[in-house]
Formats: C-alpha cells, sequence, structure tokens
DNA sequence: CTGAAAGCGCTAACAA
DNA sequence: TTGTTAGCGCTTTCAG
C-alpha cells in the first residue's frame, strides 16, 4: 500500500509537487505531472482520506438522522441527501435513533468527535436541547420536521395549507363527516396539521366533532388499523378519514376492507407523503405528495453551505394534493 | 476545540498518560487518573476520531452495498448490520449502486481510500471481478446474493430448497397450473430458485409449462403488474403465482384485483422476503421469510472477524415459509 | 506507573 | 514551478 512519499520518491519529485498534482493545482508543469502520473499508476497508488481529512480537519462525513428506516416516507429524501452530497464529494452516514435519548446520543458523539462535520436532523423526537447546544459548535440543518425559534435552519413545507387543502378536497367532494388521525401532538406538524384541517371544517361550516379526531402513537400501519378500529365504532360514522402518514392510511383501509367497507364508496381516504407503496395499494390512495427528493437536496445544500460557514435560510417547499382512487369512486 | 495536548498540560501530565486513560487502560494510577479525568471535563474535551483512525490505520466504517434503499428487503438486514456494527464501534456507510458499475465504484473507491474498512456486498448486479479483485486486498462478505466460488465469504439462505416448499405449499392446497415470476437468470438467486420451483413440480408429476415462467427485468411492483398482465392473457390460466420477491406479489395482487379477479379463490399468490408490506396488504401474503435481520447481523461480524484477520466461512441461515391469506380462502 | 518522541499520510505556508 | 518542513491529533514503543 503505498503512500505519498513513494510515489515523491518514485517520480523524483517532493511530496508537495504529489499532492499538488492529486489535488489538481494546475501550477505543476505538464512534464512534472506526467512524471507523477506515471508514478501514481506503477504503484497503484491510492491517496489515504485518513491522512487528508485529519490534515483537513473534516470527515466529509454528513449525519442523518432519521427515527427508522422502515419509514418509507424518508427514503426518497436520503436519495435526494446522498446525490447531492456525493456530487460535494461528501459521503452519508445514515442514522436511526429510534427516538431512543441514547441512540441519538451516540449518533452525536460521531459529530462531537470530528467523525461527521454535520447533521441533518429529521426526527420529530429529537432532543431539541442538545440539538440546540450542538448547533452552537457544528453545522445542522432539520429537514421536514423542525423546531420554531431554535435558530437552526430548516427545509420543509407548509403543513397547515396541505392539511387544510387535503380536507377542503374531501369537502368539496361532498363529505362533511371528516375524521382525522393525527400523531402525538407533541410533534409540530401534528399541531399545524390539525389546525389546518381545523380551519377547512370551519371555514366550510362543519362543526368540528372531537370524536372524530384520533390520536396515534406512532404514524405506522398497526396505528393505523387501531384507529381505525376506533373510528369505525363511532356511531355517527364518519364517511371520510384524513391521515397524517400514509402508512396510518394504509392500516385504516386494511382494517375498513376487513370489515367488509368499501373504499371510496363507504369511507373516502386521504394519506400524506406519496410513499411508494400509496401506489400499490387497492384502491390507489390519495394523498399529500411532499417534495421528497428535493427536500433531501436542498437539506444536503444547505448543510454543506452551513459547513463551509456560509449563511443559511430556511426554506419552505411545495407540496401537491394527488388525487387517486381512494377519494374517487 | 480542546486536544489532547491541552488536556495533558491542564492535567499535569504527558498525552501518553491521557491517551492511556481514555483508552481505558488499567496500568495508570487512580490518582493520575482522576487528574486526568478532570481535565477532560473541565476542557470539554472529545477526542477527535481523525488523529485515532489516521494513527490505527483505520476507519472503523463499514461499507454496504446495496442496488437501491427503496427495495425494503434490505432493511431488516441493514438494521441487522447496524445493530452490530455498533456494538463493535463500528458504523455503516450505506450505499445505493442502482446496479450502476460507475456508482459502484465511487464507492469501491471508499475502501481503496481506506475510508472504509471493509465491505458487505447486497448488489447482485455487483462486478464479480472487481469485488474479486478487491478482495484480495480488503476484507468484504457478500450477503444474500452471492457469487460462486469467487472465494468471497458470504451469509446467505438455501434458495433452491425455499422455493421448492413454497411450490409444493401451492402443490399441495391443490394447484397444478402454478407460474412462476422470476428476475433475470444472470442472478444466481434466480437460478437457484427456479430449479426448486421445477423439482416441486417434477417431484409431483406436473409437466413444466413454459409459457408459465416469466423473467423480469427487475423484482419491483410495476414488474409484477407487467408480469401479471402477461399471465392473465394465457389461455390455459395458471391458478397460483409464485413469484421471487413480495414486491412483485403485490404488483400481481393488485393487478388480479384490478381485473376483477380474486386472491386466492381465482389466483393464489406466494411472495418472497417477508418485507413489512407483505402483512398489510389486503388479502395478506404468504411468503417466504427470510431470517433478514438476523443475516445483517451475521455479515457484520463476518465482516468485523475479516478485518480483524480472523478466518471466516461462508454461512447457510434458515428459511421459513409463512402461510397467510394469499393462499388460503 | 509515566514521559519523550516517533510517526500514521497528508496539505500548505514559506522559501527558493 | 518546486522543495522543505511543520503539524493536523492521536497511539505506542522504549526508556526511565
Amino acid at each position: 500500500m503505498a503512500n505519498i512519499q513513494q510515489v515523491a520518491k518514485q517520480a523524483g519529485v517532493s511530496v508537495a509537487t504529489v499532492s499538488r498534482v492529486l489535488n489538481g493545482q494546475n501550477i505543476v508543469s505538464s512534464k512534472t505531472r506526467v512524471k507523477v502520473e506515471d508514478a501514481i499508476k506503477k504503484l497503484n497508488y491510492e491517496p489515504s482520506m485518513l491522512g487528508r481529512n485529519l490534515r483537513n480537519s473534516e470527515s466529509r462525513l454528513l449525519l442523518i438522522l432519521i427515527p427508522t428506516i422502515s419509514n418509507p416516507f424518508y427514503l426518497e429524501i436520503i436519495q435526494g441527501i446522498e446525490t447531492f452530497a456525493i456530487s460535494q464529494n461528501y459521503n452519508i452516514l445514515l442514522c436511526e435513533t429510534d427516538s431512543d435519548p441514547m441512540k441519538e446520543n451516540i449518533y452525536f458523539d460521531l459529530v462531537r468527535k470530528k467523525m461527521a462535520d454535520g447533521i441533518i436532523s429529521m426526527d420529530p423526537a429529537v432532543n431539541v436541547e442538545t440539538l440546540k447546544t450542538l448547533a452552537e459548535k457544528y453545522a445542522i440543518i432539520q429537514c421536514s420536521e423542525y423546531e420554531e425559534n431554535s435558530g437552526i435552519p430548516y427545509v420543509t413545507i407548509d403543513n397547515e395549507e396541505a392539511s387544510y387543502r387535503a380536507v377542503k378536497h374531501l369537502i368539496q367532494i361532498g363529505h362533511k363527516k371528516i375524521a382525522l388521525m393525527n400523531s402525538d401532538e407533541k410533534y409540530l406538524y401534528a399541531r399545524q396539521r390539525i389546525k389546518g384541517y381545523k380551519r377547512a371544517l370551519e371555514e366550510n361550516g362543519i362543526i368540528i366533532n372531537n370524536e372524530y379526531i384520533i390520536h396515534t402513537e406512532h404514524v405506522g400501519f398497526e396505528n393505523g388499523q387501531q384507529a381505525m378500529k376506533k373510528i369505525l365504532k363511532i356511531q355517527d360514522r364518519p364517511t371520510a378519514v384524513f391521515a397524517v402518514s400514509d402508512l396510518l392510511a394504509i392500516g385504516a383501509l386494511k382494517e375498513i376492507n376487513t370489515n367488509g367497507l368499501h373504499v371510496p364508496n363507504d369511507i373516502a381516504i386521504v394519506g400524506f407523503d406519496k410513499i411508494d407503496f400509496s401506489n400499490m395499494t387497492n384502491p390507489t390512495l390519495t394523498t399529500v405528495a411532499q417534495p421528497m427528493y428535493k427536500m433531501g437536496t436542498v437539506a444536503a445544500k444547505m448543510l454543506i453551505d452551513k459547513i463551509r460557514g456560509e449563511h443559511v435560510e430556511s426554506i419552505i417547499l411545495d407540496h401537491e394534493l394527488l388525487i387517486r382512487e381512494s377519494t374517487s369512486g
């Protein structure tokens, strides 16, 4: 395993010159450059990131914090992050926190120990105080979920507006009894989405029925099933359900089918996220499409800018309501 | 940002002693140890992995190669890998190759450049020659998909047997006209699975009908839909489908439903992998369960052993046929 | 039990 | 245009 010294010796130049060739600096004469390149080829030399990283005090690694990899919502965002990161010669360290402060802390240690140059946090359950403290010394961006007034830049969508439009769509196709499957309101997005839900109802003169509002601990498939069980037991049964995640919606769909009811004839459903599977169900799911890939690239760009010491502004991206079979017979 | 020097000065000891404390070596007197620990606390010192890694010529990073993150099959494996890796103070670098040799090469460069200490390859489309060459110098393990006689250790299941059992199950519940949705036979697992399929049919005196064997380019949802379209057009229509991935099976299910047919009454379906979604469809999917999490932990253990210079043997793990609604009305 | 010093592989300031 | 050299932060050998 050759190192830069050996290449220098082989080429009959100094290590500085080799380094210059390696880093594409144009101040090297083409004759010397060729000598060096030959030596590199001959010795099968590969520069060590270890040495370079220490010297440059950087790891060129980006820490991505997600609650769990099994929520497909994050997949496309991650692809966006990765693509941009690679283009800038960064790589990503994908970290599942399981919303567990202990695991979270293990990962935070990676940036404290210089193993990562910055963090993109997508974990709604992240310890905000720790994050804020960390943000004083390290580059941090929040993606999708964020903390207001934390001073940490974020990229997200207008959750209230998205929710408002989803519910309005249900109203427009004739629904008045609309249930909301929301996650815990300790999460900002949950508070924003219920706000949009209520605004849509109120604007259309529909009285809010608290029985129709279900909170779930997580936003997974089983939670959707459980929540739907409750909804189906309601005396004056809703004719539509707006779920704040596709996984919840798919759980609801399954439960409705199991009970011999039909979507959308008996109950219409709107989900949120446009995960791949929202198109594989029967019927396909009407859902709020977040520009996930874009969100990923934007987050990555923000983080890398921040690492470079530039000033970074938060960004709100557009969303879109995708009407599919679960709301249109 | 304090470094080890400053800690040493603050504690009134040498950097060597600080290093010893950091690495939990017991040859330090408890009095000195306390002094050092106090200094560390006082200066808020965090040892830099960059320095340590260079010194130790290791990155403590494991490269995980997958074709795409959007195939849920890999998720649980990755969780297994990660859990074991973390327990050994390693972290993982998750890399999507998109089965693209160019991208693949970017990632291979990471190990060549010492940015990763080893590779777990799960990409069936990996360039085997490159992998073999790499394996001469670096620690490499193949997971799930592997190349025979490559000399590179692998962990996998007995694909032929798994396939055989799946098809036998269909035969036992009365099916004779069983279609196979297989992926391209350039992949070893595809060759193994068709072998199991044929063996099951032959053993039961069922003549193999080549019209019933469909090959798909990828093993995703859309491929399943397309393949099912073809199958539905066959004159003497099969009454059962064995798909080599759950995603294919879910695509088939969707297509069958779209055509007003019923699963399993009209057509039974068996999938492969037991991805999370196989339990969310309606009906739920009978599938071959691979011990994915286990496979991940085993692969990680094998890789880390290999990095440590130990000898590593290939391992075949058990699988299980999980009978659910799609084969039992 | 502790310290001095070398060195992992690289980059960049400075000198020539 | 090129070379010399210091040093990034750490671990470890060797001496004491």
